[in-house]
RNA sequence: GCCCCCGUAGCUCAGCUGGAUAGAGCGCCGGCCUUCUAAGCCGGAUGUCGCAGGUUCGAAUCCUGCCGGGGGUACCA
């Protein structure tokens, strides 16, 4: 139970005690917040204007009863209450509870805000990038792998069992498209319509065309190009810190060694009554099932549409075991996510295990206009150009900083000028300078300092009281970003702890202060502020440096 | 037309499963290195939270409508 919780019980067993009716199915449950203002309080509940109605008394009222029975009930862990404006009940803590919460934090080591779901952990797959193999990931493929990364990280550290999967769309149009511009350069021609431009198309055409053949095959050229793009991709992904665990092939899904994935759909399908034909096509009777229109899954001229693939596809998923099934994709598929749960339910599988995440775009900007990222025309800024402009960890937390559903203006020329100044470093900067400060101090002292449980009963300055509460506070923190699928509230907390590190790093002298009591409270307290900076950064696969 | 995302400081964006005087980074102005890392610190300026209603003791946050930007709306992938 973290020390979070138990002022919640507290809180609760206090209601309770003043008349409120709880279950355990029905449990009460009020806000426990940090105040803006310190003249607020550590913490503030509201559980006073929740018990009014109930109570019919003015929640003020029920403030003070409440405050006093907290008063029995925490000890001198509680400095001070006081009932401010409509009812709020600000809570003020003794250096005692800080004290002991930080020996909570020491005490759960390198763990330390982990664990939420290991309870009831599931088996997860997240799905993301999966571009194209008709050329290089793109900046925008970057913010797909850096927030599909960092969130299997981040479930991973909740307790869940992730993998990570890409799944290449090696097969079809596109595929066919790259093939024919391939054989078209070989030629010294221009692609044909709709073809690939890119330079990269005609350094494939040098390597894979003898150019003594008259007549060049397309398809076998297309299916050597995706190969060598894959690996391009697979090892650009690589020097990102991003490692797929499988890399799923849809052309594999039309092969009949594979049990004819694709059949196998169809009569699933067929099963559950939901096709028909039309217009010698196969439908599938999406509307059934809340989409706006039925959608085809073979098209006449006898093809089987993406759709079909993709449901092949995710039932392939689903049969290895998979409880949850994570899918990013990007903005412009956004009208897929209705059909795709329609034909989970048509399936007779449940919707709920498909979660999908829409990643809105990322607009790059250079010399102050929206640069074009057309991957036919070949004129896009590339993740890997990307990365050798402004490194691994500034791209990551470039990337990861913003929510999902907003759209990124990345200014290229801004983040060329300004990567030495990216927040990031701000964040790496407080962790180096702990590694020093806990050097200077010497290892061994400071294992001496961790292990000493209880802390040392010393007074308290402002700025450490702050950090203890931002620390603690990792543990929700990591929790919400979970729950919201959200690596962007890493990075901001992040930042925010290495500000407060800093805040106490100013005030407060560490290393050599008296009594030699303070000095080991503080080098505990930077201790923990370093393994959750270190944990923090782990968790977006940025680096936290011992030397900067 | 319908669907999704966004509209918050000069810029890029957090905050949005409701709380008290709305935040960060960058940029701008002025200070700080004989003391644990100045990639740092301190102080200062900057807002009709797109607009209008509604719900609520309380709305940037929830609901409705409108305006603006982006995306989608194929027997393409």
């Amino acid at each position: 139970m973290t020390p979070l919780d138990q002022l919640r019980a507290a809180i609760a067993d206090a209601a309770i005690a003043l008349g409120q009716q709880a279950t355990a199915e029905e449990p009460f449950v009020a806000t426990l917040e940090r105040p803006k203002r310190p003249e607020f309080g550590d913490y503030s509940t509201n559980a006073a204007m929740l018990l009014a109605p109930k109570l019919k008394k003015p929640p003020r009222e029920i403030a003070v009863a409440l405050g006093e029975q907290l008063e029995q009930r925490l000890g001198e862990s509680l400095k001070s209450f006081e009932v401010a404006g409509p009812g709020f009940l600000n809570i003020f803590l003794a250096d005692h509870w800080h004290r002991d919460t930080l020996a909570y934090v020491l005490d759960q080591g390198e763990g330390f805000g982990g664990g939420s779901a290991s309870g009831a952990p599931e088996r997860i797959l997240v799905e993301f990038v999966s571009a194209n193999p008709t050329g290089p990931l793109t900046a925008a493929g970057g913010r797909h792998a850096a927030y599909g990364d960092a969130l299997a990280r981040m479930l991973s550290f909740a307790g869940h069992d992730v993998q990570r999967e890409y799944y290449i769309n090696d097969h079809g149009s596109q595929i066919a498209k790259l093939g024919a511009s391939i054989v078209a350069r070989s030629r010294g021609e221009d692609v044909p319509e709709g073809g690939y431009e890119g330079a990269y198309v005609s350094e494939l055409a040098l390597q894979l065309v003898d150019a003594t053949d008259p007549e060049p095959d397309s398809d076998a050229l297309a299916e050597q190009g995706v190969a060598i793009i894959v690996d391009g991709i697979r090892e650009t992904l690589h020097g990102f810190r991003v490692d797929f665990d499988t890399w799923f092939s849809e052309r594999s899904l039309h092969q009949d060694e594979n049990g004819g994935a694709i059949s196998a759909a169809y009569k699933a399908l067929e099963a559950g009554g939901a096709t028909f034909a039309s217009d010698d096509a196969t439908w599938l009777r999406t509307t059934a099932y809340g989409d706006d229109k039925d959608r085809v899954l073979r098209r006449s001229n006898g093809e089987d549409t993406y759709f079909a693939s993709d449901i092949a596809y995710h039932l392939d998923k689903r049969a290895r075991g998979f409880q949850r099934l994570i899918d990013v994709w990007g903005a412009d598929h956004h009208g897929y996510v209705a059909r795709m749960k329609a034909a989970f339910t048509a399936l007779g599988d449940d919707p709920d295990a498909l979660e999908i995440v829409i990643m809105q775009f990322v607009n790059i900007i250079e010399h102050g206009e929206r640069a074009s990222m057309s991957k036919r025309r070949g004129d896009f800024i590339t993740l890997s150009d990307l990365i050798s402009e402004i490194g691994v960890d500034a791209a990551r937390f470039l990337m990861l900083q913003r929510s999902h559903d907003s759209t990124v203006d990345l200014d290229l020329d801004l983040a060329r000028e300004q990567s030495s100044e990216n927040p990031v470093y701000y964040v790496q900067y407080a962790h180096a300078r702990i590694v020093s400060v806990l050097t200077k101090a010497d290892v061994a002292r400071v294992g001496e300092a961790t292990a000493l449980l209880p802390l040392p009963a010393v007074a308290l300055e402002p700025a450490e009281r702050a950090l203890i509460h931002k620390l603690l506070s990792f543990s929700s923190e990591v929790d919400d970003a979970v729950t919201r699928r959200a690596p962007h509230r890493i990075a901001a907390y992040a930042l925010e702890l290495a500000q407060e590190f800093t805040a106490f790093y100013r005030d407060c002298q560490i290393v050599g202060v008296q009594p030699v009591e303070t000095e080991s409270f503080r080098l505990g307290l930077a201790e923990a502020s370093r393994r959750v900076i270190a944990c923090a950064l782990g968790l977006l696969a940025v680096d936290a440096p011992d030397v900067m």
